[in-house]
DNA sequence: TTAATTATTATACACATGTATATATATTTG
DNA sequence: CAAATATATATACATGTGTATAATAATTAA
């Protein structure tokens, strides 16, 4: 019975009946090596995952919370973390390294300038809906909870902004053109890009196209204008 | 004595010498007309606004702190608001109406066009300052909270972004020039403004200052770019 | 197998919360 | 003034929380 409660991904709530049903001489499998048959990190950022919502930021996840989704006795909570808040930063962080995947695979579905922001765009809003919950996370948290989750977040985003901002100088010297304060141009886009995100995870398909779209009109005036605005400084 | 707990920011925590130290022919204030002696909203809006800050959220207040620090008993906020929610909602309506009192400020200091994007990110800053808690609600609370925060700050943020756009446009056809994508362009400058807005509360003012010449660059950079834009579509 | 170690659970406690009910007090009306 | 009414409070309760302590079960080491 135990056995069956530290199944990963395994709801408490599911009822007893399916328990008793399975024999005694089920197949068990057999742990690995190192200790098992206990409750990883992992599991528990899932279940984290799994309880916020466009409605539920983690800062208002409360510890038992978690260990109810995630079916483990509350203070086993505590095997694995200090507080609810150490979870919460890692997993920004986990997010963040998401984020800089997608970014990644959007410089690889497009080389040449015009079509970069477009596939970036998409690459994020198609992301944003696989990845439920991990990605919202670094668009929402940034703006509430404590000052360690701000700076978490901060730091993802300054990774982000940092690969876009090469990508940018890369591609202008592709064209033989030059934008006047890449840094901040990189930074607007970013934070338009982070805005859109929040923005569109609790909307309809149909809403998001146009947000999408809007989004793209947005990033190609921060270039046109970062490539223009040298002279008239 | 109960007179004295409904005086308007009396906390409840200081201690009862000084209730006894008052004579009893004490000069008493005399209420105006209508029924009084009564907590008004306005205290209890101001109680809500004491307690959030950089840290604190709306959504993470409860009913019995915001009483506590208004003074009166629990169930006494239920004659003014049916929720902690609905006085969320009518406090972020509040923060709307002051942030666009200070945009039209900001059109008065400048009229002409390349001051007018400085003199309004400056009053944006100002007024960060002089009504701590009241603003900081509308950059926050966008991203956090239940569906009916998030539709009364995309409210307040609208009527901001349209008077900005409104704005631009006039300013624009002055200069005989003309915007490709002016709702686009207003958009993304509120959204830049309220983002600068957010990652400054909690900023020592020489942060400030720095962070407020990149925003200002990022608008131009918006300005530029929407001017140009027509061209290359 | 048996002992030692480690992870998980059970139980318990003090505290905070939202709110229902009954009571007391202040203001207005007659 | 007294009665009526509006408002604030006191008390109470069920529920949720973080976490301390002790007991239990699973895993490893002997």
């Amino acid at each position: 019975m135990n056995l069956l409660m530290n199944e990963p991904s395994m709801k408490i709530s599911s009822d007893a009946s399916l328990l008793q049903s399975k024999s005694i001489d089920e197949p068990i499998i057999v742990r690995s090596v190192g200790r098992k048959a206990t409750i990883t990190k992992e599991e528990l950022f899932q279940a984290a995952l799994n309880l916020i919502g466009p409605q539920k930021s983690i800062s208002s996840l409360s510890l038992r919370e978690v260990a109810r989704e995630a079916g483990i006795a509350p203070n086993s909570f505590y095997r694995h973390f200090k507080d609810i808040d150490e979870l919460a930063i890692e997993l920004i962080d986990r997010a963040g390294i998401v984020l800089r995947q997608i970014l990644h695979e959007a410089r690889l579905q497009a080389s040449r300038q015009n079509s970069i922001i477009r596939s970036s765009v998409e690459v994020f809003i198609a992301q944003l809906d696989a990845d439920e919950g991990n990605l919202s996370l670094l668009l929402r948290e940034g703006y509430t909870g404590s000052k360690s989750y701000k700076q978490a977040v901060e730091r993802q985003l300054n990774y982000f902004q940092q690969e876009l901002q090469e990508d940018l100088i890369r591609l202008e010297r592709l064209n033989n053109k030059k934008l006047f304060h890449p840094d901040i141009a990189a930074k607007a886009i970013t934070q338009l890009v982070f805005n859109m995100g929040a923005n569109v995870i609790d909307m309809p398909a149909e809403d998001r196209k146009e947000i999408a779209e809007q989004t793209m009109i947005m990033i190609r005036m921060i270039l046109e204008g970062a490539r223009h605005l040298e002279d008239s400084q």
